[in-house]
DNA sequence: ATCGGTAACGTAATCGATTTCGGAACGCCA
DNA sequence: TGGCGTTCCGAAATCGATTACGTTACCGAT
């Protein structure tokens, strides 16, 4: 059954399209009697718009596309589910593609999309990229881009990210707050701005509650693992005078440190209080239940979503597209594994 | 900056549209003369084909729509980045959408992605949804459709599944092979058809090993939470003769069972060996690690991708399209949690 | 001088829907 | 009867690219 046109509806009537064009969306010139025959011609034809006739000519797509680093991860799950939910209740549909951390294919995705013909662009920067020209060539061709999660200051966009820094300090500071004082953190590699913030947070927590910073209670990562989780944790543990509390950088690393601390014999808080960021699902499902600083994905794409539409919006009415920042808490979940047991 | 059409460059050049897009096309009847300063303008103003207008006129779109019900989890992770990396080395981009488990809105969802244009569709059934009229309506329209995971007998159209009952019986032998004979199970609900293939092939091995299937060794879940592991784990414990191994119907009800059990007292795997289903990154994060049946998730998705993208090239070479079932086999992830303590 | 061939390009239809500009038909009033 | 205003609909342009079908101009051959 091939799908019918406006062209057939008109031929079985005897009309023009335009006829039936404006009788199927409602003018006031049309006469009732006429559009009672094109709609029921319409639906027993199983008349429907056809997409890309419509769309060349309103020249709006309503389909935006959606740029993360790697689909598989709980985080960007997250961040994805909120942004189709916001996106579908508009009419709006996503586009997906990853860039698997690799700026040669972000470069590649991004213009795959532009190509695609989307209203605009929710990108995650891989931890790869460098430049942003191809952002920046989008925006010249009037495609309005967002970033969230790993963005550029060197883009001038709106944004939406986590507010790393404090998600750390307020982690540091719940540990702080339960009178540890001699906490280390496993800290993550240089780059990505994101755990460079955590880091930083950490340290400020640590030095407004008075506390010296001491290199030996950090450990750094490469590859972010459970394995290393598991190593710098023990080594901690050798330390001449060992950390009572550990931040870790995630919690594939946190929970790595407390699988290898209680099999070395420590006890979790007791020994070692452990504080992860991320909390991923199974954090709850442990035990002892973990303790990790909650990113709010979900909110994440919902307002990288909104700002996103506002400035297609925008574009339309020929009104310069505003950006704005827009930067979300992370809460600490407190649980048993960074609960110090009351003295007594 | 607008973008620039063919009539942008055939007026600067004094041709016609026809012959630039030639030009561009690299047709023999042009020139080399014109092709080379048709090519050389079309650089300079930046010329890029117009989406929609190239859509229309070859009605082909390079999209498919993917409908799962729920984007956060990791098994729907694992298929949509499938999909992904095989959509995108053939220039297909994905539409995504999800039901969340809801038959009206995998209604709603199809209907739109059919309105968006797509050229087909990947559909993971909502474990609501009874009638499958939606998706055939969408066949009698020239559009193919391909189910993966929960899939519907009623649907003539290809599919890609989990061999579930494999899987599970797999799982199951591989206690038996190490001598339990005392075999509990927490199964699923009753209505999505893969956790029943699951209790199904616990009970096909328990019959092959000639042992008897006890009813008190099986506990159904309804939410199919840790908490529901941690529960039935203990009931299955305080039985007069409590099983040896036990065989979750999922790793967040196999984890919660281990975690119950450690609380209580109990060593996995020493006084009950438990493995779970799917295999969750966690499992092997965790002490012990924990046994699990890895479901082909990423693998579901390139099949269902390759199969869909057949459908549709037998569809414009007007030929009648097969269709496929695919059974993918689950395998056995050993790990510490199911792993029998040599007797000595 | 006429014919056939070919290189190189233009004309116009096409994809399907939308929309501006008319235009016929009718009624109403002077 | 002429003029004006509605009502309802048709003609045609438009969105941008593609392509079947001419058409021109120039060549060599007869």
């Amino acid at each position: 059954m091939k799908r019918a046109t406006l062209r057939d509806i008109a031929q079985v009537l005897g009309v023009t399209v335009a006829t039936v064009s404006r009788a199927l969306k409602n003018y006031p010139d049309i006469s009732s009697a006429t559009k009672q025959t094109v709609l029921a011609t319409a639906e027993r034809l199983h008349y429907a718009p056809h997409p890309m006739a419509v769309k060349l000519r309103q020249q709006a797509y309503k389909v935006v596309g959606v740029v993360v680093p790697d689909i598989v991860h709980p985080f960007f799950s997250d961040v994805i589910s909120g942004i189709v939910d916001v996106m579908e209740a508009l009419g709006y549909h996503i586009i997906l593609s990853q860039s698997n951390e690799s700026y040669e294919k972000e470069i590649r995705v991004t213009q795959m999309l532009q190509a695609t013909g989307v209203d605009g662009l929710l990108v995650c920067l891989s931890n790869e990229t460098v430049s942003i020209d191809h952002l920046r060539a989008l925006q010249e061709y009037d495609l309005p881009v967002v970033l969230f999660d790993k963005i550029s200051p060197l883009l001038d966009a709106s944004s939406v990210v986590t507010n790393d820094f404090q998600g750390a300090y307020d982690a540091v500071a719940h540990l702080l707050d339960q009178g540890y004082t001699r906490i280390a953190h496993i800290k993550g590699p240089p780059h990505p701005e994101n755990t460079r913030q955590r880091f930083l947070g950490y340290q400020a927590a640590l030095a407004a509650y008075g506390l010296p910073f001491r290199p030996e209670y950090v450990a750094e990562c490469h590859t972010v693992t459970h394995e290393e989780g598991a190593t710098f944790a023990l080594r901690f543990m050798a330390l001449p005078e060992p950390p009572q509390a550990l931040f870790a950088v995630s919690d594939s690393v946190a929970i790595g440190a407390i699988t290898a601390l209680k099999e070395a014999g420590w006890r979790v808080p007791q020994d070692m209080a452990v504080i992860g960021f991320s909390d991923w699902s199974v954090c709850r499902m442990l035990e002892p239940s973990v303790s990790s600083v909650s990113q709010p994905g979900y909110d994440i794409g919902r307002r990288a979503s909104e700002l996103l539409l506002r400035e297609i919006r925008q574009l339309r009415e020929e009104l310069p597209p505003e950006h704005s920042r827009v930067v979300l808490d992370a809460t600490v979940q407190v649980r048993q594994s960074s609960l110090r047991p009351t003295a007594g």
